[in-house]
DNA sequence: CCTGTTTGTGAACTGAGTGTGAAGCGCCGG
DNA sequence: CCGGCGCTTCACACTCAGTTCACAAACAGG
């Protein structure tokens, strides 16, 4: 895991405690530009700011931090009781704020919080696989970025398809599951949507649906291959 | 301002102080069924659910408020100290959290925090979407600075779907959250009301309204974001 | 009570989407 | 090398979801 950004340098000891104890690599600056260089390949993971010392500094850090072309996030503030009614919300400087003295736990509560909500997207309910992204509130889906334009039926077969991926199923079974119990349809209706799917997924993503030959079709990767 | 869902009921005398120090209407409820019940037609604009007392049932009700068709946003959890350990982030059930017993200030900065985040509190009169603009205080609504001239349903259909723009909602859903009551049979009514909507928004802006074939409609975000 | 507007509904219309049979092709076993 | 089985591809027909229309019911305002 990358390090946290902490600010200032060095970090009152209270904080330095927390953070071990919870295990978060970190590494502290006192300016801007120090952040700016020290910052690992991959980017900080996030940014622990204390606000209660410089606020004006630490607030003028946090705009910074934000204002890059990959905004900062998520982005802790530690802030003292007094500077709670004067917390900026013109500006999207800060993901969540923690009250000094914060309570043993807490802050890793936020955090982790913080790191799950980043990760875990908690907005928009996705299935991802690889180069592909489906988006089940707005039944969109996009491979490499590009939309691609799927009609019902498509998109219902792929979402299912695409959430249990590396499984092989038989058409009886797609036919059952994708379109609904008891389906009297003959099994070249799976084929040919299968065919449709991949021409939509363009040559070089067509193979991401594998045919098993006497069997059915499986999406993705074997977990046993290699 | 459309009130906050509370829980428990009665609440502590703590909590109320403090919603009512920073003015937010409230209401408490015991139970999900009531949550449901008592939900004012525009919907809770967000909710404060005490986590201490019977956590139990209180994480329970979040499941069942994130669940629904439009998760209700924000909600906010009170723990004690001995509870942070165990927040389950398997689900997405809360937004933010504020420990027992809460400093005076804090739970309001948090949910000023929150409903600034939501796009809300910082101006709830208004609804903007590239060129679109509802002013839910005058009830007036223009295109590209041009007044449309709506009628009420027209104007409440258009409100729903632009204040959750990028998100599908099925006939059932649009009559149930628009037209507010079980609605027996006629999914018609909807399509007719999108055409008059686009019908309204002129040629150049119909397409803000999408049909997703087989399952309802979605509002602008044709483009594919994240 | 009358009048114009808004809203809901059944019905015709249209076309995208879907299913199907048949032909084509390639793999595999004999 | 051959034959058959199973997957792919194709073209076409048909279904059904969405649009549109016309009209009636409900409503509001004078």
């Amino acid at each position: 895991m990358e390090p946290l950004l902490v600010y200032p340098d060095p970090p009152p000891p209270a904080l330095v405690q927390a953070l071990e104890l919870s295990g978060y690599p970190w590494k502290a600056v006192t300016t801007s530009s120090q952040a700016q260089q020290q910052e690992p390949d991959d980017g900080w993971s996030g940014a622990v700011v204390i606000a209660d010392g410089d606020p004006e500094a630490a607030f003028a850090l946090c705009r910074a931090l934000r204002k890059r072309d990959l905004p900062l996030e998520p982005l802790m503030l530690l802030i003292g009781p007094s500077q709670m009614r004067d917390l900026e919300l013109r500006e999207d400087v800060f993901d969540d704020f923690c009250l000094q003295p914060f309570q043993p736990g807490e802050l890793d509560a936020r955090l982790k919080h913080l790191f799950w909500r980043a990760g875990r997207g908690t907005r928009p309910e996705l299935v991802e696989y690889g180069p592909l992204v489906l988006n089940l509130e707005t039944y969109q889906a996009a491979i490499d970025g590009n939309p691609l334009d799927l009609t019902y039926m498509e998109y219902e077969l792929l979402k299912f398809l695409s959430s249990h991926p590396g499984k092989v199923f038989t058409r009886e079974v797609l036919l059952s599951r994708v379109w609904g119990y008891e389906y009297y349809g003959g099994a070249r209706t799976v084929d040919v949507h299968i065919r449709r799917l991949r021409a939509k997924l363009g040559e070089e993503h067509a193979n991401l649906i594998h045919t098993v030959r006497s069997v059915g079709y499986r999406f993705g990767q074997s977990r046993w291959t290699i």
